[in-house]
DNA sequence: AGAGCCCCTG
DNA sequence: CAGGGGCTCT
């Protein structure tokens, strides 16, 4: 829709959709790293638990998607982003990995926080 | 059957 | 990132 001048075939498309899927992926590898050490670090209440654009989780979320800072990240994206870090803390806190699909319940819940594409990237002189 | 996503791997 | 197996849903 806002790539007109590309053509998108088949492949092209489920190479496109694995590629966000893979980002989605890193996103909850660093979600579940950085609430395992939370734990670790003794930290036993999810309101000790925030993501604010200084913190560390946050940098290594940037360094993946915006290395070079081309686009502000959206508020609303460290507000879904600390909500799942805190999801998986209570998880994992609570004991509820040793469940093989654990995950399942998280990514549920986190699916639907997913906002639409923010509307500078829509501007057709974006690039 | 095919799309989409997850999981694991290289 | 890409590949490929597996599962869900349409």
């Amino acid at each position: 829709m806002f790539f007109l001048c590309s053509q998108f075939n088949r492949c092209i498309t489920s190479q496109l959709i694995k590629w966000f899927s893979n980002f989605r992926e890193f996103y909850y590898i660093q979600m579940e790293k950085f609430a395992r050490q939370a734990i670790v670090d003794g930290v036993n209440d999810v309101k000790g638990l925030s993501v604010a654009r200084d913190c560390e989780l946050f940098r290594a979320l940037n360094v993946h998607y915006n290395k070079a800072n081309d686009f502000q990240v959206p508020e609303r994206f460290l507000e879904v982003a600390e909500i799942t870090l805190q999801e998986f803390f209570t998880a994992i806190f609570l004991a509820k990995d040793s469940d093989p699909s654990w995950k399942k319940a998280i990514y549920k819940v986190i699916c639907k926080l997913d906002s639409d594409i923010p509307q500078e990237f829509k501007s057709s002189n974006y690039l």
